[in-house]
RNA sequence: CGCGGAGUGGAGCAGUCGGUAGCUCGUCGGGCUCAUAACCCGAAGGUCGCAGGUUCAAGUCCUGCCUCCGCAA
């Protein structure tokens, strides 16, 4: 039976799209089971860092390491990617994070089409940022969802679908990798009941659908009038592909500095009557800072021109601010 | 050469007009206490990023270099 399995991974042709470092394990799992991915299709080299640097993406990495052949396309729906697809007869696309429109064109060069592993147990969530939102809602669950790629965005057929909890620590990074791995998992089963015909496409329900669209710069910088419980939420879901922020005075500097936010924990503690934004306190792990409603705990901070460090530490050694006293703006 | 901040004992920071370094925390030892992450006493631990220069004397001034980081893209 291991052997027949293994025929059929080897002789199921699967050409993978994918982009950031979410869509890494499910392709190193398709590799690792046996399955003949000849091509992965990921976006082209962007700019990054401060030296504003060409980068590959991580599939592109993962993808030339295994020693797959890569196209990095900035429209993998131009016709001489779609015809080089053609040429493969690829028994099945899988997408996972690709970040592209894909045409009916481009799906239907493979013989069962293409089926997209998203972070979110849709209907809910669909879109481009499912794991951020589904933090920043301060859902207790999320999840994975396996589905057939569709004319509109992420609103295939599901084929299958697994829960996890969201712990109260987890971040988009935590997070976001706990899913790929699940959702590598899922993949390989998927493939497996694919092959044995036991799969059922579920329609998904129009009426339950929603959209997670990317969290922007303006919501960065926190705004303390509102519940700790919010901000905590809210600094899970930016950390760490961008960051929450606020901004305290300094003595003889005319412009406010930004202190880049983490980490933190609610703290269930009153804040006092103490005006949003004031720092009320210091523990061994961080920060206390009022908020509109309860207390935000920062643990991890980073003021402009230094690394990360604990919140506490910070607090100890700016004897300055101690003295003047602190409310973040 | 996009703008800017920073490199000082394990961590975070001071160090003004140049005169061989200090604070908070941590660590170690001791004490107090029913007990403690609390408190008290004591100790260890620093070639002040690197190289050169100025000077009687440089963490502190000058030059060059390395590294880290914020903003902007």
């Amino acid at each position: 039976m291991a052997e027949k399995n293994r025929d059929f991974r080897q002789d199921f042709r699967i050409v993978y799209f994918g982009s950031p470092d979410f869509a890494v394990p499910p392709l190193l799992a398709l590799l690792a089971a046996g399955y003949d991915v000849p091509l992965a299709v990921t976006q082209p080299d962007r700019p990054k860092g401060r030296r504003h640097e060409p980068t590959p993406t991580p599939v592109r990495l993962a993808a030339e390491q295994a020693g797959i052949k890569v196209i990095a396309a900035a429209d993998a729906n131009r016709p001489e990617v779609v015809a080089e697809l053609a040429d493969l007869k690829p028994d099945l696309l899988v997408v996972a994070a690709f970040g592209q429109y894909m045409r009916e064109e481009l799906v239907r060069t493979a013989r069962l089409g293409a089926i997209n592993i998203h972070g979110s147990l849709l209907p809910a969530y669909r879109g481009a940022a499912p794991i951020q939102q589904a933090l920043l809602d301060g859902l207790p669950e999320t999840g994975v969802t396996i589905m057939y790629i569709a004319p509109k965005l992420d609103a295939g057929d599901m084929l299958a679908q697994r829960k996890i909890p969201i712990e109260p620590e987890d971040n988009t990074g935590t997070l976001r990798q706990k899913l790929s791995q699940i959702g590598a998992e899922l993949l390989l089963e998927t493939l497996e009941r694919l092959r044995a015909g036991n799969v059922t496409a579920t329609p998904q329900d129009e009426t339950l659908a929603t959209y997670a669209g990317k969290l922007t710069a303006a919501m960065e910088r926190l705004d303390w009038r509102q519940p700790a419980a919010d901000l905590h939420n809210l600094v899970r879901a930016l950390t760490p592909d961008a960051s929450a922020y606020c901004l305290y005075k300094e003595a003889g500097r005319a412009e406010p500095l930004r202190l880049k936010i983490w980490r933190t924990e609610p703290a269930a503690n009153d804040a006092g009557g103490a005006p949003p934004g004031q720092v009320i306190g210091c523990d061994k792990e961080g920060l206390l800072v009022a908020a509109g409603q309860g207390v935000l705990k920062l643990l991890t901070v980073q003021p402009a021109g230094k690394n990360q460090m604990n919140a506490a530490a910070w607090w100890r050694g700016r004897r300055d601010l101690q003295q003047a006293g602190l409310i973040f703006e």
